[in-house]
RNA sequence: GUGAGUGUAGCUCAAAGGUUAGAGCACUGGACUGUGGAUCCAGUGGUUGGGGGUUCGAUUCCCCUCACUCACCCCA
């Protein structure tokens, strides 16, 4: 700490935190889960800027969306450039499409990103300005198999992570031939119910009809229910790709729940859209959602090629993850005087090399300190050299967990060491 | 942006207007200078989030402010 003169401590932003080594550990682990499975789909991973310009949003998450209206940090840079700190990934996939001409390359085009993203939203459980996505998108593939093995592929990484309870909700929300008659339909509807709904859904009444589904009054879910629903307005080609969709993940006995009302807050989606919920998240309940949007390409001035993807909440998921990280293996060396201690030094520089991790400190200790120490700081092994080892050249290892003693040269330790961490399938024997 | 709740040691919490703000855990050291976990003893650590007010006296009551938490809106 430094001093207590009236000095105010620096914390975080809001809505900005650190993640401690312990907590930490749980998202390596997360995140070497998640590459593992993507790349058995054939998911490579593209890594974009955390910096985009601001327009990138504008035009790709939607100008009347709330995260483009009052969520995004957004700033003008040195050179006058408004640039913004990336509120969602899927814009600077396509960007990066059209940038490198991908679309050129054998289609479908399968990536996947892991990363922090921004919004300026009021924080609370499950929700951080600074948060962690990881990402998956599709790039050419019409076929609404995609949209459901995307939706397999995230119940197999849940199942991986331990997150259980897991239940998808779907919806299609048409495309731009459909989707004009059913919110003029759906508007008007409201509009006749102005009377029976709270002022709250009266507003929204005129800017967002399909918001009233999930008010909570009694009033206005009574007059909802009334209201006409977008599954029955789909065109043609809506309602068979949403049917296809539901076969495949009949195929897969996923669980999911026609949500009808299920509407997400970006503007390009088309077609498929749904959401990963769990329980005991609290409000943020939503650990994942994700959809088709089939003219994002087109309208940022590229080829004609559709999309779908996924996005997975990564502070949500460790919210509800059950994982827990295995305490490090490591040697730790207690010893006795400056020759010791070089003794030390150089016998902890021939067990790394054998890629065995070894912590080794400065403090003068007395041998039981050294052991106190050791076992408080979680040491596995303690490789003991104080006069008597130095002068026989044997150093002694003990097994902090068996408590077991051993003495022998440096190589003949180490191979004790690999031996048994193999058969306690100890670090050396992972992957 | 709106609403509610909470701020006392690193952590979890006491002290209900009255001496020098305490305890457990954690940390450091000792009992114990060639062997850890247990036990016992001691020590470090606080502008009671900050500022103002009421009072002889405020951690306690009032106001402002800041932070955190939860919820609304929306989303991961």
């Amino acid at each position: 700490m430094s001093s207590k003169q009236n000095e105010q401590a620096i914390s975080p932003i809001k809505g900005m935190r650190d993640i401690l080594p312990e907590e930490a550990r749980l998202w390596q682990m997360v995140e070497a889960s998640a590459r593992k499975i993507f790349e058995l789909y054939g998911f490579r991973e593209l890594r974009a800027p955390i910096l985009e310009p601001t327009e990138l949003f504008e035009r790709g998450t939607g100008a009347s969306s709330d995260i483009v209206t009052k969520e995004m940090y957004t700033f003008t840079d040195k050179g006058g450039r408004s640039v913004t700190l990336r509120p969602e990934y899927t814009p600077s996939v396509v960007r990066a499409i059209i940038e490198h001409r991908l679309d050129l390359q054998p289609l479908p085009l399968r990536f996947y990103y892991t990363g922090p993203m921004f919004r300026y939203d009021r924080p609370q459980k499950g929700r951080y300005r600074q948060f962690h996505q990881i990402d998956v998108e599709v790039f050419g593939e019409q076929d609404a198999a995609i949209d459901a093995e995307i939706i397999e592929m995230a119940y197999r990484f849940f199942q991986e992570v331990k997150v259980e309870g897991v239940s998808t909700l779907v919806n299609s929300v048409g495309c731009p031939r459909c989707r004009p008659a059913y919110g003029q339909a759906l508007r008007e509807a409201a509009t006749k119910a102005s009377d029976r709904l709270c002022t709250d859904c009266q507003r929204k009444a005129e800017i967002n009809p399909l918001r009233i589904f999930d008010c909570k009054q009694e009033s206005c879910q009574e007059a909802a229910r009334t209201f006409p629903r977008i599954t029955d307005y789909l065109c043609e080609e809506c309602r068979e790709h949403f049917k296809k969709f539901l076969s495949y993940l009949d195929l897969y006995q996923l669980p999911y729940r026609i949500e009808p009302t299920l509407v997400r807050g970006l503007d390009y989606y088309t077609k498929t859209t749904f959401e990963l919920v769990v329980e005991n998240l609290g409000a943020q309940n939503a650990i994942g959602g994700g959809g088709r949007y089939d003219n994002m390409v087109k309208e940022f001035g590229g080829p004609d090629l559709c999309g779908t993807g996924l996005a997975i909440g990564l502070e949500r998921l460790l919210l509800v993850s059950k994982l827990e990280a295995p305490a490090p293996d490591f040697a730790y060396f207690a010893y006795s005087g400056e020759q010791a201690r070089q003794a030390s030094l150089l016998a902890a520089r021939y067990f790394r090399t054998l890629g065995i991790p070894c912590i080794i400190e400065f403090k003068e200790r007395s041998w039981k300190a050294h052991f106190s120490r050791a076992n408080k700081i979680g040491a596995t092994w303690t490789v003991i050299i104080g006069e008597d080892e130095l002068s026989s050249g044997e150093y002694q290892l003990k097994d902090m967990l068996e408590s077991k003693q051993y003495k022998g040269t440096i190589e003949q330790l180490t191979q004790i060491v690999i031996e048994k961490e193999k058969a306690r399938q100890g670090i050396l024997g992972r992957d």
